[in-house]
DNA sequence: CACCAGATACAAAACGTTTTGCAAAGGGAA
DNA sequence: TTCCCTTTGCAAAACGTTTTGTATCTGGTG
């Protein structure tokens, strides 16, 4: 194992003192160093391979360019795997790095985790849920730049990031309205979180901007799953006047209406049409036919949170934004005018 | 903002030297210390909230408690979340922490991030895959311990660990014969990667352990998502002879076999059963009967993954290792015995 | 009573950077 | 030529730990 070069090797291969190295490669306060000088040191530097030991800057400028993404639970969907990216990425354009915690629901546990983080003195923390929540900033984290992401709390001097749940809805709604239809059923989940009720009410204001009758028995609940999808669909589409359109809480849920759909005879979407949330790409494109659905923006969330962490901390004191991100329509197969 | 406790705070507040605060809470070379301080110095330091500051005791200790995670792409499947939740909850059991880094495609990024995780001091390198698939090793990895994840190399001096592909098919099969089936199709990945061929080993061991025919028309290949499941089901159970069970290369394929059966009236498993690989709950759940699959063991190979590296790091000079780990059966609902 | 060994605590150096305060060199104006 | 200013480079301190070498204290033994 070739130990490792370190700046004073750069220095004296390139034949001046470390200081004239530091200078020519942060070329922040380079006035002190000849065009010439630095062009040199760069070279020397890159076939030497050089690359600076953050734990030395970093404990030279109190900064480790580390940002901590903690989050609850990452096995089950690919969501998880989106916002890291999205945060990931942004951090990497913006020189920084990110170090993953996650601690299922085990509050104890979680704390120690964050704790880990400070003694690895990140600069920052991305506060992460896999479902839009509410939710409570552990102590451990005051102090510490935090942003929130996919939740939000009562603490406005915290900034947030939440999809817009309103809006995903409205744009289901309208898409399915604008296709002709004008009995349109909705299951939602029976669970009382913020996307429970903004979905609601984003497909009660669709409705009602157009003046359409608003049918209370075409507005079901059901588990989040594919088998409540499959028993409230049974349901709303076993009825004589049944919709012919269902908007569905989630891909999963759609799946459980296509699955009750198959099973009373009815064709996608020539007999009935199914718009879901979420665009769970292994589900929406394993549909036959795939899922017309509104997308939850998880990369963008990830991207925003890191993003916004970042200029936190590089301009401290700016005020903290709640921030609703935009949800596009997915278009696929299950979206059609209505029969007859 | 309350500036950081260090060191010399708890020092003053017990009234000792820092020394002998480092050497109170490292209680490795603590003989030096009489247990009456030792326990006073750990209290005043849990009272102060102090946590050791591991940019500094890491520069010192020419260690960082950090281990990168470099993998191809986490985005599309939940396989990723349990690779990284595996990796991290084994590191945290050990004291050290993951730094997460992903490329996509693109190699040349790759060597970046690389870089930075070297910049960062990693301590070592979990190289992961999401598929597995024979890799070659970056350079810029060279001198670092690394382990491969759900990936091979040539280099046998690096430690790998993927999921035993021919055992998921024997283990798969078996329980397919053991329903009592005998004329058994399987649907299998068009792809040349290890997994294609492991698992048309695996069938066809078991097949001929138990002294079964091979009708080669019932082995086909497909374009690995549900698309090309479909496509191919529908050939395989459109003929006369149709097998009675198909083992599907994945779980979405079989979800592909699903809509296959339905659209060609076969109920499951009562006319055909259907066995898959992944163990995707999102779809293995979702599917109705549940899909009866064989799990992929991804967070146990990010665990093992980290282990192996940590015990690498801690004891070096050990022979590397190629572990295949194994991968147990699902029970759901879409094995039945065969119909009549 | 003097001495010594063992137990305990301390001061200082080191890890690899960045940055400040100075010194040296170079060049232009008087 | 002399002086002074500008440009360029250097030495040293600092970041917060760990660890080595040494000093001090305690009490037991000869």
């Amino acid at each position: 194992m070739t130990t490792r070069v370190g700046i004073r090797d750069v220095a004296k291969a390139a034949g001046v003192s470390v200081t004239t190295v530091s200078h020519a490669l942060n070329d922040a306060t380079s006035f002190r160093v000849k065009a010439a000088t630095q062009q040199l040191v760069r070279d020397v530097a890159r076939d030497l391979g050089y690359a600076p030991n953050k734990m030395a800057s970093g404990l030279r400028n109190q900064r480790s360019q580390i940002l901590g993404l903690v989050s609850d639970e990452i096995t089950t969907t690919p969501f998880a795997g989106a916002m890291i990216r999205g945060a990931q990425d942004a951090a990497y354009d913006r020189g920084y790095v990110v170090m993953v915690v996650n601690s299922g629901l085990d509050s104890e546990l979680e704390n120690r985790e964050i704790n880990m983080l400070r003694q690895h003195q990140v600069d920052g923390v991305v506060y992460a849920r896999m479902y839009h929540q509410s939710v409570q900033v552990p102590a451990e984290l005051e102090g510490l730049p935090t942003v929130l992401l996919d939740s939000v709390t009562d603490d406005k001097s915290i900034s947030s990031v939440i999809p817009d749940e309103v809006g995903a809805a409205e744009t289901a709604v309208e898409a399915i309205i604008q296709a002709g239809h004008t009995r349109i059923g909705m299951i939602n989940n029976m669970d009382d979180i913020p996307a429970t009720h903004g979905r609601r009410e984003g497909f009660l204001n669709a409705l009602r901007r157009h003046g359409l009758q608003h049918d209370p028995r075409h507005l079901v609940i059901a588990q989040p799953e594919t088998a409540g999808g499959r028993e409230a669909a049974l349901g709303l589409l076993g009825q004589p006047d049944r919709p012919t359109a269902l908007f569905c809480f989630s891909d999963r849920v759609a799946m459980g209406a296509y699955q009750a759909a198959t099973a009373l005879g009815l064709r996608i979407p020539e007999d009935v049409s199914i718009v879901g949330i979420d665009n769970l790409e292994i589900i929406a494109d394993a549909l036959w036919p795939g899922l017309t659905t509104v997308a939850l923006p998880h990369y963008e969330m990830g991207s925003w949170a890191v993003h916004r962490i970042l200029d936190d901390i590089e301009n401290p004191g700016e005020p903290a934004v709640q921030t609703r991100l935009d949800c596009p329509l997915i278009e696929r197969g299950s979206l059609g005018p209505p029969p007859r």
